[in-house]
DNA sequence: CTGAAAGCGCTTACAG
DNA sequence: CTGAAAGCGCTTACAG
């Protein structure tokens, strides 16, 4: 049906060999001068453009990353795929959105990825079985989980240090005087809520400080929800660490709408340090994921294991940082 | 460096010919069910998947669409890349995802979606120049503008009505007894701003009823710095409409800030109805898009020209509906 | 229903 | 530096 210019078009027209052709789009080919500017009239004229498919077929590489995200309603992720595409865009990869709606990556999913022989995979904010992980590493495509970790090990995962950040997150909340504490957790089944449980505890417990686990879902009306709910339960702690940001502005609305001052009455700190966090209207007290840096440390690690693959494993965990604005 | 189990390998292991695995991956080529088992069970055990890039390549078509977009910064548009998402993973169609800082789609990425060839282009809050869009056209591929028109003809473009929407904004706010206006609008080199304007400018001016135009950017801290500016230049109109929902939040906020009351003192219409207007927090009045019925058409198309291209053209305009809630 | 063979548009040794 | 030729992993007429 479509009919595709082909290099030997080109090379008809410009009067060269296909394999000159090639060469003019080939990075690291040498051709003269003047052959490349025959090349490249003849290709303007017709409106030529190599094609990907035939490369990759040949080369057996391709420029695709893989991008698998789950929760695109957070407003951590669009930030995340943003800096991704950019950061991919400049060496010279592309990427294929993958959205999963599960916690775990479906095995057609997994398909697609390898039916594309993509280049590298990154699974943002969702996890996979043992079996699936094994598909991609029997094809050699190095894999990073994203802000997840996986329980068993030899995968790469890239995270804020999710343990450190809480514990510190509780020694700030002690800091200020709270004497009586609330975690909400998000989804029970991701690493970073458990992380960030168990470093707030254990800071709580060695300190003797009474704390109450609320368990959520990382949305906003669950931190909404909770916060009701506590609320109904007769419980208003002196402070509650939300495992994200979301939940914590969800914490915040109904405080409010309950007219419980914050921080007056109950401190409120976050996890992420999205946009709306700076908003005047929340000012939520955070802490701060490195994205950036998280998202240099997966591009480093994905590019060093397409050059050579080692299917090198390890947990890589980055410090993040408290950011104070009004809630505490 | 990779080794890639291909179909010939599979082949021997079965016992069969080339084609016959060739036959059992591709849909609607007739193969026994005696021949099927032993291919599918020498492709278990050795692990093998269809090369998609081999296929395109002898096909000559794609399962890819590119889909590119530029504000992933306002929550309107990770939810439009979910839904596009899965629906086009129901068709078989994987999305390339492209990241465009510019208003106008740059020719580096056109050559990337035209390197592969990709089967389908959407471009999301984006616009591109005519001869970059006859690209497109020459290699007949099917091109959706979505959310966004462009003012030469000949292409298609999804979006919602913003002339009756806005109209219908302006009529709603005259009816609850607002004397005085106040547009803020997104960035002024978008169709869709424009013809918010438009419309309501032209409900205003056909009852007489006074307005100001301020020029904003569609983010959140432009709507803030908006509503204060208006403040300090000592203008209060009795009603704001704001671009998009992002917009009117910022201006709540700043409001807020200024302890101005909304709805009392001023009122605040949004566009959009993004999750954030329906939060509690906010609970923003504001014209809903349809985006679920706009992505629907848009692939409904897609797939339409893909199956036979025509270059049919055309500005289809989807109506919104108002969300009534707290701040009119 | 099945197999042998041609060919999709490229890259890449191999000669010259 | 350039061209002729082989081959990447598939699909698809064409016979049988």
């Amino acid at each position: 049906m479509k009919q595709m210019v082909t290099a030997k078009d080109v090379a008809k027209l410009a009067g060269v060999s296909q394999s000159s052709v090639s060469r003019v789009y080939f990075e690291g080919a040498k051709v003269s001068a003047k052959t490349r500017a025959k090349v490249l009239a003849a290709a303007e004229e017709l409106g030529y453009h190599p094609n990907e498919f035939a490369r990759s077929l040949i080369t057996n590489r391709t420029k695709i990353i893989g991008l698998v995200m789950k929760g695109v309603q957070n407003p951590f992720y669009p930030q995340v795929l943003k800096q991704f595409t950019t950061a991919f865009k400049k060496q010279g990869y592309s990427v294929l959105f993958v959205h999963t709606q599960n916690e775990e990556l479906q095995r057609e999913d997994v398909e697609t990825l390898l039916n594309y022989n993509v280049a590298g995979v990154i699974i943002t904010d969702a996890t996979m079985s043992l079996t699936v992980a094994e598909d991609f590493r029997a094809n050699r495509i190095p894999l990073v989980f994203f802000n997840r970790k996986l329980n068993t090990g030899g995968f790469y995962s890239v995270c804020c240090n999710n343990l450190n950040a809480s514990r510190e997150v509780a020694r700030y909340l002690i800091g200020k005087g709270a004497k009586d504490f609330a975690y909400i957790s998000g989804n029970s089944d991701t690493s970073t809520s458990r992380e960030r449980e168990e470093g707030f505890v254990e800071i709580l417990e060695q300190s003797g400080i009474p704390y109450r686990i609320y368990q959520s879902d990382y949305t906003y009306e669950g931190g909404y929800q909770t916060a009701l709910n506590m609320l109904e339960g007769g419980h208003l702690p002196a402070a509650v660490f939300a495992g994200n940001d979301i939940m914590a502005l969800g914490v915040i609305d109904a405080f409010r709408k309950k007219s419980i001052h914050v921080p007056g009455d109950t401190k409120v700190i976050g996890f992420d340090n999205i946009d709306m966090a700076g908003w005047p209207g929340y000012g939520l007290t955070t802490w701060e994921q490195p994205i950036e840096k998280m998202v240099e440390e997966t591009i480093h690690y994905l590019m060093d294991e397409i050059e050579e693959y080692k299917g090198f494993g390890r947990a890589l965990e980055i410090e993040g940082r408290l950011v104070e604005r009004e809630t505490v």
